[in-house]
DNA sequence: TTAAAATGATAGGATACCCTTATATTATCA
DNA sequence: TGATAATATAAGGGTATCCTATCATTTTAA
């Protein structure tokens, strides 16, 4: 019954969170993994061995996964497929930006390489997501983020908004009621004491975020 | 993890089947839903024990099974996400009519209904699929396909193509081959004897197509 | 350096699918 | 009507994924 022909949609969901979590480049803790999966450790541990028995990861005990040369294949062309329905969900459907992410994650596992390059081709071979996100191509390469927090500004500085880092569809909607989203110029107000919030306007404007949302907010 | 809102895939496909073998209206076998989903008679069995319990089909031992209320909402709700696809896959990405059943069957189950009605929109709210077969409305509405097998068809008559009925991948390739497929004018030329080959053409192209071919071509 | 926190491993279950083999029941047709 | 074909059920397994609970090990931080 089953016309499977990547890996089975758990096992793409794994492979992308550690991807995006930093594990082409560092040890990525399985607590983490677990975390952002919504399932428990032990369920997370269960499935790293199965994925280090298949070649897609290796483990450094209590230290965390990291993606072999397979997995990083197996991730970035899940996370490709997933930011070129994005693209199309928010351009071509105008969707909502903060829903995107989740629309794109159910599509992303259906999603063969030949539609996803018939997509891309239509979508005009796009190279970032709707959130400022490189597009991996299709020859596995993934340009880094370029710029910084919005949290590592100083008061007085400005800039353009890059990309917002993956949260959740709530807080992406919260980004979006204040203007907040990538190519939007932004300057830095004030910063209350002890990383305290932060004021910022934004097409005029003003908005207070707290460290953690400011830390989501990529600058350049 | 799950982010199901729909039923599960699985559920999904017995339910489109069914529907597509005539369950709204007459009981079908469930040996016939078996044999296209390529699982085994009590593999069916037991997923249609699991459907009555949900109450989405009703059963009739020996007899077959029919949709109920909720399992044709269910059924046409999967119908019309798939059919959708079906149209953007082959007007908008290009990719080949044949396989556009396939593709698009993966991609039916990871739609919500959100998203189905935003693609129907932008599609400009086809209401036929590339195969030509009618597209459920968001209703719950579905036109019954008018038309006559080629098959009924005598010497000499013509008409135009209206839908070709389900079959796989390598016979849609086959049709498209011979230039048949919906809108097609179509002219029967020679019937051999005993229901034998039908010698039709399409497009100044002369085809001989055997009784089973024959009766997945519905003529108007 | 030791206690707390984080991490990992093991055992025991659950569910939703799938399978084969065997047996029982019903339908159909000669 | 009786044999064959179709259908249904039962028994026994398999896999992938999830869970809770417990215990063991390692890291980290006071």
């Amino acid at each position: 019954m089953r016309t499977q022909t990547n890996s089975s949609e758990n096992v793409e969901m794994y492979l992308k969170t550690v991807a995006e979590l930093g594990g082409c480049a560092a040890p990525v803790s399985i607590a983490k993994v677990a975390d952002r999966l919504e399932v428990t450790a032990v369920s997370a541990n269960e499935m790293m061995k199965r994925l280090t028995d298949q070649g897609y990861i290796s483990r450094i005990p209590y230290k965390g996964v990291e993606l072999t040369d397979i997995g990083q294949v197996a991730a970035y062309s899940v996370i490709r497929r997933q930011r070129l329905w994005e693209r199309f969900i928010v351009d071509n459907l105008n969707m909502s930006w903060s829903g995107a992410y989740e629309v794109s994650c159910r599509l992303e596992h259906a999603t063969s390489n030949v539609l996803a390059e018939a997509l891309s081709l239509y979508l005009g071979q796009p190279t970032t997501c709707p959130h400022g996100h490189p597009i991996p191509t299709l020859a596995g390469g993934l340009a880094p983020l370029q710029g910084r927090p919005l949290s590592a500004l100083k008061k007085g500085e400005n800039g353009r908004i890059e990309a917002i880092l993956h949260t959740t569809t709530a807080i992406f909607a919260y980004f979006a009621e204040r203007n907040i989203y990538p190519q939007q110029e932004i300057a830095v107000q004030e910063i209350a004491p002890l990383d305290g919030p932060f004021t910022i306007v934004v097409e005029g404007k003003t908005t207070v975020l707290g460290q953690s949302l400011a830390d989501l907010v990529i600058i350049i």
